[in-house]
DNA sequence: TCAATATTTCAACGATTGTCAAAATATGGA
DNA sequence: TCCATATTTTGACAATCGTTGAAATATTGA
């Protein structure tokens, strides 16, 4: 993976919504769930819930499908797990006295 | 790990120069490196470098310690554990098709 | 086709962010 | 003490972000 690609991910999941959002979704699995069931969960404005669906979207984490009259999002769990892979390598490498989970 | 530590910390990451510090640092070891260091190293003026080294520190991802003139910068860790397993607890719970890593 | 429902786009706004020069602060050595 | 070096703070600025009402778009069912 990228640099961008992760500063992407990682600005899109920085924002408590958004990262709400995400939870819900990953909670919901591949089933996923309406964007007006996300909006009255999560208590926010139809538009504000689009803009932040539209960001995470954008960086590949989520992804949305129409069925009928709604639009259904699931989360990109491959994208995840890459982003996931990236932090370890990257951000995780040198072995310390405090140990290293990854 | 509370929800705003995290999103703090995803918010102090998903910026690509502080995201290039933090990997200079997970780099460099417990031994650190000094700020003017950092700073000469990726290019950019010492004042920005402060900022986003502040950035990094609120947020906990990295100590400094004063050593002679210089302050020395090194990742902390346990935090970015901490950040890791936030996220796959979180953000990874779902057992989908397409396999989790986590 | 027309009305009803679901979602997105647009426009506007205040708030926050990232940048850096200049000034302030901290440390060590002469 | 005084100077040189290292870093942070301050102040200013443009750019981006998060929010929302209103308008536009998409889909279904009558």
């Amino acid at each position: 993976m990228e640099t961008k690609s992760a500063v992407k991910m990682l600005a899109a999941l920085a924002q408590e919504t958004r990262l709400a959002v995400f939870r819900q979704l990953v909670e919901a699995g591949p089933a996923g769930r309406a964007a007006g069931e996300l909006a009255e969960v999560l208590g926010c404005a139809p538009a504000t819930l689009s803009f932040h669906l539209k960001e995470l979207s954008n960086a590949a984490l989520i992804e949305g499908r129409q069925d009928g009259r709604f639009v259904i999002y699931a989360a990109n769990f491959a994208s995840m797990n890459a982003l996931l892979a990236f932090m370890t390598e990257n951000c995780c490498r040198a072995s310390s006295a405090d140990g290293c989970a990854c």
